[in-house]
RNA sequence: CGGGGCAUAGCGCAGUUUGGUAGCGCGCACGGUUCGGGACCGUGAGGCCGCAGGUUCAAAUCCUGUUGCCCCGACCA
């Protein structure tokens, strides 16, 4: 590509409407275009590495026989409501009526077509296993897009489906597609790692997420450096053994705690640490209320109480009804004598003489322990801390914070079922298919590359998904032999099939070179005073040095 | 959905407190001087001050409503 003649053009002041560095970065070198929250304009340099990803990708799938198809956007309501996930999905799809008032909603994830597709072709275990995957835009009406191409509204996803006629079956397609996955991000360039995951709205029993590290990163991940266990936070698990503890049981005792709220105010209040409270949040679960007690210096994990008790829907208590069912202004909630169901976290069952709402505005009862009050049960509804022990080896672990890149999910039988997805085996029996689903974010796969791979001068760019890999940038238009040089050298590489940017414009050197480093190309060509010399200078992206290069020979040999 | 902030030229911002008819830098156009790391001088184009109402002789500025964008949170008990 000639930039004189191009659409191409870059910014040298971060915009006002970005917050990340990769968001910056690649609208200021005129790769994406932010139309609305959440929505971008793919411009044509963007584009072309968003190609690169996806060409990639597709390589990895068909080295293990996945096929591809493409799915529209549009799809009828009927079919989320056949498989059960409309409600699931609520307010994140977009919802549309035709002209005769039918229902569509644009797809946020197509299970249920490619079930559909699946069995088109499914009748017999002759007919398995097969693997199919499209790259297709998603829509999802996220309650808050953020973070550039991080968050999306609009957005493009590999996924893939995976058709077994077992639990061993699926077993060996999900092996091969976690393989295809470190390939893909392998090839990509990005610093991941692959955590254990909640099924969340998608459902089934297994499901692992590849995470880009980067600070950015809106996931939280327990990683143990000494046994490889690693898990998003959601999922870690907890474990609480009980400390020796000597002190005597004290009797319950109501305080005075006039305008202590929250945690923090009360141990101001009191005197005491956070960790000496249990505090008791009131959830509205389903349709009935739960109180749900964890140290008061520990965060409490919905995901593991929606686990735990089978819950769909779980959201805190409104002000009223904590007030209906304390009887105490929000802020002042305990166990004791509450007569709705309370759960407690493992760790409160290893305390004593602790503090607790009294139920009563304004006070706190202290000295209280578990014989003071009911509950249902015991168990892990807590967010594991960095002070915690491996679940697995008991040694020390650490927080990371990651990108959820791709995400594999092993389903087993849930959407075949719904959806009606059954083969004969050799019994003619009608057997469920087992299915397991595979997606990865591009965009996102950018953004992480961006935020993991940059400097104060701009982007840089692995070579496998660079928009070029190499420029050609002429030192000064108006010098004969210079401009005839590069277009012998643009012409030679085109015509090798590399990718290659002739930087032909009337700017200044410094501009030039400025707009490569921020379009982050890996290797530059500088044709400039030296070619009288018959040298031209080479030099990488990410090192700071240039090399001189005798013309032609040394770049003849040169590998791209 | 709750809280906060912002909206003025393509981009970044000032002007809003105290109402008087719009400004700076970058970018863009033209001319000249420059020309190996974002040049300099001069001239110039470009704005319904997010949108809609209202107050006023007069509104970017005050009031009401609305939309969009960003951030924080989705909690505290």
């Amino acid at each position: 590509m000639r930039l004189k003649s191009s659409y191409f053009y870059t910014m040298k002041e971060n915009v006002s409407d970005e917050e990340t560095v990769s968001g910056n970065l690649l609208t200021r070198s005129g790769m994406i275009k932010k139309s609305s929250a959440g929505i971008y304009i793919l411009l044509p340099l963007g584009l072309r590495v968003i190609r690169k990803i996806e060409a990639i990708i597709k390589e990895e799938m068909e080295n293990i026989n996945c096929t591809e198809l493409l799915m529209p956007s549009l799809l009828p309501e009927d079919v989320f409501i056949k498989s059960g996930r409309r409600d699931n999905f609520g307010k994140n799809m977009f919802a549309l009526k035709d002209r005769n008032e039918k229902s569509y909603v644009l797809g946020p994830s197509h299970e249920e077509m490619f079930t559909i597709a699946a069995n088109m072709k499914i009748k017999s275990y002759k007919d398995l296993p097969i693997n199919l995957y499209q790259l297709q835009t998603k829509y999802r009406d996220e309650p808050r897009p953020r973070f550039g191409l991080v968050r999306l509204r609009e957005f493009i996803m590999k996924d893939a489906y995976s058709f077994d006629k077992d639990l061993d079956g699926l077993d060996v397609s999900y092996q091969n597609m976690y393989k295809a996955y470190c390939n893909i991000f392998d090839r990509l360039g990005l610093n991941y790692t692959v955590v254990k995951a909640d099924t969340g709205l998608m459902g089934g029993f297994l499901s692992e997420e590849f995470q880009a590290l980067t600070e950015i990163g809106e996931d939280l991940l327990v990683v143990c450096e000494h046994c490889k266990y690693s898990s998003n936070i959601e999922i870690a698990t907890c474990v609480d053994v009980a400390v020796e503890n000597n002190e005597a049981h004290k009797e319950k005792e109501l305080v005075h705690t006039p305008n202590s709220r929250t945690i923090e105010e009360v141990s101001k209040t009191l005197n005491e640490e956070a960790g000496k409270f249990v505090k008791t949040l009131i959830y509205k679960a389903d349709n009935s209320f739960l109180a749900c007690l964890v140290r008061g210096d520990r965060e409490l994990n919905e995901v593991k109480l929606k686990k735990l008790l089978n819950i769909q829907s779980l959201e805190m208590a409104s002000k009223e009804d904590v007030r209906n069912i304390t009887g105490a202004d929000v802020g002042f909630a305990g166990p004791i004598d509450l007569n709705i169901t309370v759960v407690i976290d493992n760790e409160v069952t290893h305390m004593k003489n602790f503090i607790v709402g009294a139920n009563k505005t304004d006070y706190h009862y202290k000295n209280v322990n578990l014989s003071d009050f009911k509950y249902k049960l015991a168990a892990d509804i807590r967010n594991i801390t960095e002070a915690d022990p491996c679940p697995v080896c008991g040694k020390n672990i650490v927080f990371k914070k990651g990108i959820e890149v791709g995400n594999i999910f092993k389903y087993g039988s849930k959407y075949s079922e719904s959806m009606g997805l059954y083969y004969a085996d050799s019994n003619s029996s009608q057997i469920p298919v087992s299915m397991g689903a595979y997606g990865i974010g591009v965009e996102r796969c950018l953004a992480a590359v961006v935020e993991q791979s940059n400097d104060e001068k701009g982007i840089i760019w692995p070579m496998n998904i660079a928009p070029f890999k190499a420029c050609i940038v002429i030192a000064n238009t108006s010098n004969e032999r210079q401009v005839e040089v590069a277009e012998e050298i643009y012409n030679k590489l085109t015509a090798k099939g590399i990718d290659v940017l002739l930087d032909d414009r009337d700017e200044r050197i410094g501009v030039k070179l400025n707009d490569m480093d921020l379009i982050g190309i890996p290797i530059r060509i500088l044709v400039g005073k030296n070619i009288q010399n018959n040298i031209v200078e080479l030099k990488y992206r990410n090192q700071k040095d240039f090399i001189e290069l005798q013309y032609p020979n040394g770049l003849d040999e040169m590998n791209f």
